[in-house]
DNA sequence: GCAATTCCTACTAATTTAGTAGTATAATGT
DNA sequence: ACATTATACTACTAAATTAGTAGGAATTGC
């Protein structure tokens, strides 16, 4: 029951534009050499983060991604479901899942209870926590 | 980050064996007549609850599985982690996982806030709470 | 002895993960 | 204009993991 790299390196990326948030938009070459990821892998990375509204984005020279809200204004959470889907322990209480039998499952809500406990918490921590003033 | 079939059987199959539990000795066989999982995979499964010492044995004709403790004696956390080794969202906090920078890196509290916020929830159910009386 | 069962190990197909690679598109400095 | 430096998009691939299957050995009850 693994949080995949996906996961892992967006939270990194995250973190690396929160400590650079005065410098600018900051480039994959720069996160690259500082978090030791090929920029082609974090291109990818950072394409899904994009895509979820995370990131302000500039193209060509000089170029680079930056945040587009206050560190404190992201949940740890919305950084990994959006790199990673979502973080369901189980297909039958994933967005994509779709049991037909919940109602008389009895283990339905167990895993439900799981899944809000993982939310819970990671929409509880914040991106401000994960870095050093 | 997905629970396997592994443990998800696993729970199935303490579900089966609770609600079998004045039966004796409950054979693969029926388990996997009910549970609709070969019987050769069960194998694999209940090999794996039984090395973690949760089951009694009897082999032989007439042979199978009971449990050897109460159902409400069961955290549905032992049984997970029988079946899936353990339930770490990242090998920084796993057992088997040694990273050697745990003590600079920023996530790793966070992490270890994951991992016990997932073992809290299950152990703190049941496999009493699982069965229908 | 025979049938029913667990025990153990090896193998395999399918899926997922963790990337690489190539090309197109966009902005900037000179 | 054009070379340079970026991001954007899509396809491909190798390695690892998952989800089983398969075969036979050991054990027990009748």
């Amino acid at each position: 029951m693994k949080i995949s790299t996906k996961g892992r390196y967006a939270l990194r990326i995250m973190i690396d534009l929160a400590n650079n948030i005065d410098n600018g938009y900051i480039s994959l070459k720069d996160i690259s050499a500082r978090q030791n990821v090929s920029i082609k892998y974090l291109e990818q990375i950072v394409s899904l983060l994009n895509k979820a509204g995370l990131l302000s984005v500039a193209r060509g020279n000089n170029g680079g991604y930056k945040l587009n809200k206050k560190p404190e204004e992201y949940t740890v959470g919305s950084i990994l479901r959006a790199a990673e889907g979502d973080l369901a322990p189980t297909m039958c209480v994933s967005e994509e899942g779709n049991c037909d039998k919940k109602a008389g499952c009895i283990t339905y809500s167990f895993w439900e209870g799981l899944d809000n406990v993982i939310n819970e918490y990671v929409d509880s921590k914040y991106l401000s926590d994960l870095i050093v003033k």
